[in-house]
DNA sequence: GCAAACTCTAAACGCCGTGTAGTAATCGAA
DNA sequence: TTCGATTACTACACGGCGTTTAGAGTTTGC
């Protein structure tokens, strides 16, 4: 039971972070700015104190947000796809690029470097966030991975690997090998490399179809496990 | 013959050049700046405006540099291994990974986005590195197109791509396919995408072996061609 | 009804990029 | 060699930024 006093608390919270979305939408994560936040609400900088202590934790908080709304959309495209091995694997990483494309400065926050000496690692919920990106994946693997008939190349082992997320894995998909959470982590990769050069603009004097680039990359990416392609 | 003054000049453009660099590696791209630069050279902000038109000229010039060093690394590699099909191609990814790995803040400038609204489109020194870097990468799938047993999945065309990059691309290498120049793309976001998941330290609380995940999915993406492996 | 907690303003500090006016040195040519 | 023009630089100002501090004004819980 919130008092009124958290719910006008909550709501101007609210709406900092959205005016701040906004702004960083328009201008990149530079327009972010306590003073730009302030004037748009009629209020002044300092008063932002009062809901996030310094200007990086609000880009912090945005960036859980942001990432949280990505894997949204991936799960709910993941959940809408058939059962076939690789169509729930496709429908995500088509997935992420459509929001990418959509939200290229929120894409860009999440895998950018706003603040640059700062990062906590393994707290907050931004980290919780990336976790989440780390696990979806690496189920998706684990989900295809009976499937597959062809393996990844190289020898990897459990030691290779963070221990935490380690012993996350492990707990949570006791049959993947140390090899299929590496297939994850280069998926992730192979998906990311494409989405981040169209997002930040590296494909627009080379391809007028990245689209069709990142599809086909998709696709090839399935069928080299030996799994049939999907759509 | 240079003069005089243009010899100072030049020593003086190349001494905040090299300060901006250090201020980068220090502290990311925000810690470039003007003042500190001066404050450096003992010198006033305002100097540095002989030199530079604004900040941004500043970095874009350092954006060229960085991406001709990066540049220059990698055709060195290349050119130093053997001439088997895929030896080329793993030399010059391995090359453009450990310069990124060592120098990070160089990697983020030339492939992030430090100047928001500015970008310019097929011009000046950047541009040119940016097409050299495809170029370069392109050139090297003409050498193992004709050894490859399994084509890349997708219908690619010449329309689908920008009209200059397509003149430059089949005067150079006409007996490339679209598929190809695709390929080359599609290749181009492979290496991007594990090397900026590890640059932006999104892969730290995950592997520890980052460099030997990179070398699995470069040998699987030669392989996956039909090569034979290299190395 | 009142003390405590909270929210916000106003002003300041030290950064920043950038523009302008003026000074001092240096250069090219008469 | 001297003189006008160009160049390199300083000093200062402007507005913007994040952040801190002191103090009002309001709301809350007892």
């Amino acid at each position: 039971m919130p008092t009124r006093r958290e719910r006008l608390r909550a709501e101007t919270a609210t709406e900092i972070k959205t005016i701040a979305l906004r702004l960083m939408a328009a201008g990149g994560p530079d327009a972010i700015s306590l003073r730009a936040i302030a004037r748009e609400m009629g209020m002044t900088a300092g008063a932002i104190y009062s809901y996030f202590p310094t200007r990086d934790d609000l880009v912090t908080t945005l960036i859980a947000d942001l990432y949280t709304a990505l894997l949204d959309a991936a799960e709910r495209a993941r959940d809408a796809a058939g059962s076939a091995p690789g169509a729930r694997l496709l429908a995500w990483a088509e997935a992420v690029r459509e929001w990418a494309v959509a939200n290229p400065e929120g894409y860009k926050l999440i895998y950018g470097d706003p603040v640059p000496g700062y990062r906590a690692p393994t707290s907050g919920p931004a980290a919780d966030a990336e976790l989440r990106a780390c696990a979806g994946l690496t189920e998706l693997v684990a989900e295809v991975w009976p499937a597959i008939t062809v393996t990844p190349s190289g020898t990897a082992r459990w030691t290779d690997f963070d221990a935490d997320i380690v012993a996350l894995t492990r707990k949570a998909l006791p049959m993947l090998p140390p090899a299929g959470f590496a297939l994850a982590l280069r998926m992730w990769g192979r998906m990311h490399g494409l989405i981040a050069l169209e997002v930040y603009g590296h494909l627009t004097g080379q391809t007028r179809r990245p689209e069709k680039l990142f599809h086909a990359e998709m696709i090839d990416m399935i069928t080299s496990l030996g799994l049939r392609a999907p759509k």
